[in-house]
DNA sequence: GACAAAATAGCACGGTCGTACTTTTTTGGA
DNA sequence: TCCAAAAAAGTACGACCGTGCTATTTTGTC
């Protein structure tokens, strides 16, 4: 537990990846190379446009690869589509969750967090917040994808839970602070950030978080 | 200004119309009707499915209707946007802002605001706030249609803004307060409302947003 | 270098899209 | 009732979509 990942790290896909891999020895080493190199493309193409917008000509014409060559690696578009989904996942734990780990447990932990996750955010301003548009695409869209992003973004406010009950326990802040609470507070403040910035192009929003998110310590007695 | 809108209620269009109708004595009375009648059902397939889903296909069989029949009434689709767009602000000022101005200037209007605007937002839980999911799909597509929406957020948000000032000014709040930072943490608060209850679906997202509403309010001195 | 397998390309299909053009039906006032 | 004008339908076009099927090329191993 002490580098506990998000999510479990070893995925299920990256089980099956590693046991062919053994199993064949070292085969098909070009196809998940490009296929990797795809969703990449893909994960670009879905964060400017949209998960919707995402179409196999476009990410073909992106490779130049035809339709078919991109198609074959993944069977379908929903499939592809949850591979982006994945992708972003883990991109947005190697840069907003691992990098917090290091910091000390409670406050600021839970510091590092927030400021991680708002570099991101604020970085993706002329790119995108998959989370943030993906929830708005799929949320009367029941179905695989849906489930995939649903269960991304539950996993990580899980995590950004856990980060303030810490910092509660660690004494941090203040003992009867509702954490659910705290932490809906918190997402309120990054989706201010990402509305206003992008899509408003507000230049304040930055800073309003930041001012937002001390407030927000401060009500609940961080010290 | 005693009943100011938030926008000039005499908009061009409105004016257009009004000029047309008499220059030309009552003339084209169903044509108006079924209009009317596509964008109400054009509105209705916007939020649940998102303006770029809105196909004029699907209008026509909502309406009954041929393509092209649905078709001549706009001249374009994106047209056809533009006027759902303005419907929905429409209907927006008659269900949020106006209410709110019969409660008297200061706090007691401001909270009548944000009451309005969460109880709209979390009805919208089955149907989706335009204002939200249109910010998601053109937030960097240029054009009439982001302007038209952007216009109408930025005339809401204004309108928002001037009630914080307006509770300031009446002694309701601390007088150092910071409107527009104020302004945008209750933003976020309606953003997280929407995020956690149409899409992840949690059961807590209303009282959360009540209680945050509450801790803003604190926070910024109101008595 | 041969050879099986994997990766990619080519091609065709049915479908939906927005929209331009023409024709028919409906409307409302003289 | 008649008739111009408005409204609606009909039809067609080119573009793009996802995806199935079949060829071709590339890869990695013996």
């Amino acid at each position: 537990m002490a580098t506990s990942s998000i999510s479990s790290r070893i995925s299920p896909e990256g089980l099956a990846d590693a046991a062919v891999g053994s199993r064949e020895g070292r085969a098909m080493l070009k196809g998940q190379q490009t296929k990797a190199a795809i969703v990449d493309a893909a994960l670009g193409l879905a964060t400017q446009i949209g998960m919707e917008g995402l179409s196999i000509g476009a990410i073909a014409e992106v490779m130049r690869m035809s339709k078919s060559g991109v198609f074959a690696h993944f069977g379908s578009r929903e499939e592809l589509q949850i591979s982006v989904i994945r992708e972003y996942h883990q991109r947005f734990e190697d840069e907003v969750f691992f990098p917090a780990m290091n910091a000390p447990r409670g406050l600021p932990r839970l510091r590092a967090l927030f400021s991680n996750w708002m570099s991101r955010t604020s970085a993706e301003i002329d790119s995108g917040c998959l989370y943030v548009s993906g929830a708005a695409e799929f949320d009367d869209r029941p179905g695989p994808v849906r489930d995939a992003l649903a269960h991304s973004v539950n996993t990580w406010l899980a995590a950004l839970h856990r980060a303030v009950v810490q910092a509660c326990e660690a004494g941090h802040l203040a003992s009867q602070t509702d954490a659910q609470q705290m932490a809906f507070e918190i997402h309120g403040l990054i989706l201010a950030l990402h509305y206003e910035a992008r899509f408003l192009k507000s230049p304040h929003a930055l800073s309003r978080t930041q001012q937002g998110f001390e407030n927000i310590l401060q009500r609940y007695g961080a010290h």
